[in-house]
DNA sequence: CATATAAATTAGTGTATACTAATTGTGAAA
DNA sequence: TTTCACAATTAGTATACACTAATTTATATG
């Protein structure tokens, strides 16, 4: 009806999936993004520890690996389990950068405890354009809005320590929260609401090896973190005050 | 390494799909936006449109098709082709929703002509919270970038007219190019170009149907205008000044 | 009504992504 | 070295989404 009478408009895909470059998928995107942070951080890289981080069986990790080795992305050649091709790092940071860019994006209108898990959603649909168009936009980052280091800006993070490393009496502001523990929102909410975010000036109070808390003094209030938790946030030392 | 001497963290997915809900794929998602579409404007809903604007093939429609019946999405009992329940309704209405929003928060930083593609990747990864937060920080808006009125705001466009239906003389402010032809990037780039853009004045020059060419005068630029595209172009006729 | 055209559906395939159950490897401890 | 625990893989299955080729159903038109 309405207006066909005077012409067809041209026929053309309105609502397509772009095929054009066999683009990778949101699947392996992830894989992808857990491949890079385990290599980056030099830890373990077996299927297991994939299964988990990715939430699926393992025979499906063997699988999905197969089909990555397959397209070039990962070898399997290490004795030390299955590693990112150039390609397959090329891709990934890639990916976490957009993941990164978009939590940014987010951040304008979401609470930091919240960004992460959206943009995890997102960060798959972002396209060339519109990466480069928000790394304009956000004045070229280099951290997430949680404080890991964009894919090539990984020296900033060299001097920043784990709370658990630190002692009692270390003046510090607080720089990242780690990846992996991003994904916990509970965990983030509570950090956020205790001003444990990348930018916090704080003192170490005391560090219990044997309860496994270390206790922080932020913005005069005291925050008791477990080690799991106080693992996964890193630091900057301050150059003692000549006092 | 690292530390994982002293605590393993909480082995939980970290970078999984969400499966809680049988969330609506964005295949389905699309279907859904098509269906609404074509349902809103009265046009005919069939097999074969569908697969044209969707970019597949007419067996496939046939197929998903089956599935959204299956999913009480679709129902196939009218004689005008499948319809949305109204389960499917309200699924098409919050795509079509999330896809204006997240167009607005493109339109930030990147142009309007590019915005839709964009969006239509995206539309599929907006959450809940996530619109919520966008149509606060949007305020509201009740159409999208393109004038398309937001689900629920189509009264909004009752009055305003395809281009292809003024005379010349009319006084009028362009407020809508249709959905359909959104995804026309270069002629949407050409609108751009020539501010046939929402909320710009412009005077229809000469119609001319055996031609299928629409003239206007618009920012005192003359811009002519195929009936394909013309058709798909709404404005409102400005009452004549009393003069 | 008969038939040409267009639309829809069947039938048969293929890929990506997942799962469970069962089997095979592998390294470490006994 | 034997065995146990854990890791990895194989085997078999399932669903979503796509395709081509062939067939069936409608529609329309003379
Ligand atoms: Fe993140
Ligand atoms: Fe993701
Ligand atoms: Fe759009
Ligand atoms: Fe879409």
């Amino acid at each position: 009806m309405l207006f066909s009478a005077f012409v067809k408009m041209e026929e053309r895909p309105v609502f397509h999936k772009g095929a054009m470059t066999d683009k990778i998928s949101p699947t392996i995107e992830d894989y992808l993004m857990i491949l890079f942070i385990l290599q980056r951080d030099g830890e373990a890289v077996q299927g297991v520890r994939l299964a988990e981080l990715l939430g699926v069986s393992p025979p499906t990790v063997t699988n999905t690996l197969k089909r990555m080795v397959r397209d070039g992305l990962v070898s399997m050649d290490s004795p030390h389990g299955p590693h990112l091709t150039d390609p397959g790092m090329a891709a990934a940071r890639t990916v976490m950068r957009r993941h990164m860019l978009t939590e940014w994006l987010l951040s304008r209108m979401l609470s930091w405890s919240k960004v992460h898990l959206q943009a995890h959603e997102i960060e798959h649909a972002i396209s060339d354009e519109l990466e480069a168009a928000l790394i304009a936009d956000l004045n070229h980052p280099t951290t997430c809005p949680h404080g890991n280091p964009l894919p090539g800006f990984e020296d900033l993070a060299a001097d920043w320590v784990s709370l658990v490393n630190l002692r009692p009496g270390d003046e510090v502001v607080i720089r990242r929260i780690h990846e992996l523990a991003e994904e916990d929102s509970q965990l983030l909410h509570f950090l956020e609401e205790k001003s444990v975010v990348p930018g916090s000036p704080a003192r170490v109070v005391e560090v219990l090896p044997f309860n496994q808390t270390v206790t922080l003094e932020v913005h005069g209030q005291a925050v008791t973190l477990g080690f799991a938790a106080a693992q996964q946030v890193f630091a900057e030392r301050l150059a003692p005050q000549t006092a």
